[in-house]
DNA sequence: GTATGCATCTCGGGA
DNA sequence: TCCCGAGGTGCATAC
């Protein structure tokens, strides 16, 4: 691993950084920092008058363009995003491209550049995460009584025509359907269960019961699964993925282990 | 504007970097290069190996760690993140935040080092967008012939108990009701349109007829709409909002302008 | 390729 | 503040 592979490129003469940009494209993360104003026409229409922003283009074509505020890019194009081309217009250096399939475009110009580097980025390491609503749910058909006591997983993720049901089990010999939400519940949640409920009774010609599981619950979805004859039960992710102090903790890696475990 | 605000921070000797780096959280963007590892746990537990990866730090304490693929970061923050804190730990450079309301917290060492800078960066733009749904039922209310010929638009955004009803009209002395999306119809806004459909039969006692309008819809949608007697609309906004060759030709602005002018 | 649903979704608007 | 839905959603996964 060579520490120089971060490499800063001059920002004049701009004919040469161009060049250089446009020969680099494909090979390197590209980082240019400056006062810019940016185009772009799609799915929608946006422009963005000049600010200071960063402009990162990466290896797979993906360009990210930040402003000082918030996660999210200004604008943005997905990987592969067609052909990025560099060049002078009016003395301003200028990023274009041009989405073959969709059309789209995005125009960035710098009135003012500072810095431009870039960097032959390696990273062969996955992201592992640990915690999604696929492990919840892996988790209480190990402990189904969390659901409630007496209660029977069947099977999980039993596919219908209206969609994959999270969990369907018996208790008390009446058949359940579950679906599992990590995040607090909303109204396009209850009825996703109520569609469930739906497609055993008209399809299957079977009386279930539906149970929506979530950690919070809106007054009004409580109200509508009230009315629709289905329940819900909070369950909260924090009390079986436990957040640590610091993540760095021997006692995340546990937490992988056993997802790894399984 | 001065050019120079825009600075390279030395990355030896460490320990005046990271003075400098905790000095300049909240004033400045900060930009970091370099091979690092990540821990992430709250809602979720995230680990990551080393790899090379661009760290941002907004002024707004929004966090951001970009690898070599994509548009989505590795790890993130949103704004006012918590406390952020440089420090050396192994005599690497070591990032940590934790949110306080949520207790979330994020850890990046950083083995090797590429670079450090930090930037005053000013954007007082807005990012100004045309073409989004809210541009598309403006215009198809203005354009009501395109839902069905004489069809009269009573009222947009009529709110209901579940939920805000995009148009809701009258054709043929009956009354209909109208889901609009940009994007291509799914299953879910198929249901969406149910919902609407149910609580104006079961809370106001009317018979209504239900259209979903989107530019394109799945076999399985429109099976769904037909079952349970509703109606799907082809409208493609390419054919009302058409993507420009160039984003920057004058037309574009004609776009922005109607925006504002209506 | 298309279809579908999760996401540390993010973000803005409205009550 | 919470709630709710749009999004240039991105993205993985199943088909």
């Amino acid at each position: 691993m060579d520490i120089t592979n971060f490499e800063i490129i001059p920002i004049s003469p701009l004919d040469s950084a161009v060049k250089r940009l446009n020969a680099t494209i494909r090979e390197k993360m590209i980082i240019i920092a400056g006062r810019n104003n940016a185009y772009f026409d799609g799915r929608i229409k946006s422009k963005l008058e000049n600010g200071d922003r960063i402009l990162v283009i990466k290896k797979d074509l993906s360009i990210i363009l930040h402003g000082p505020l918030g996660v999210k890019p200004l604008n943005w194009q997905k990987p592969q995003a067609g052909p990025i081309e560099f060049k002078i217009e009016n003395s301003e250096l200028v990023m274009f491209t041009r989405r073959k399939k969709t059309k789209e475009t995005l125009s960035i110009s710098f009135p003012i550049l500072n810095f431009i580097a870039c960097w032959h980025a390696h990273d062969e390491s996955e992201l592992v995460i640990y915690g999604d609503e696929s492990d919840l749910v892996r988790y209480l058909v190990s402990n189904p009584d969390l659901i409630e006591p007496g209660f029977t997983v069947i099977r999980t993720e039993y596919s219908t025509d209206v969609g994959p049901v999270d969990i369907r089990g018996i208790s008390n010999q009446e058949e359940v359907i579950i679906e599992v939400k990590k995040r607090k519940a909303n109204p396009q949640d209850a009825h996703q269960l109520k569609r469930y409920i739906e497609y055993f009774q008209n399809e299957e010609k079977k009386k279930v019961r539906g149970i929506l599981v979530a950690p919070d619950f809106p007054e009004k979805v409580l109200k509508y699964l009230e009315e629709n004859k289905l329940e819900s039960r909070i369950i909260h992710w924090e009390t079986i993925f436990p957040i640590l102090k610091r993540p760095t903790e021997s006692k995340l890696e546990d937490f992988f282990n056993k997802k790894n475990g399984e």
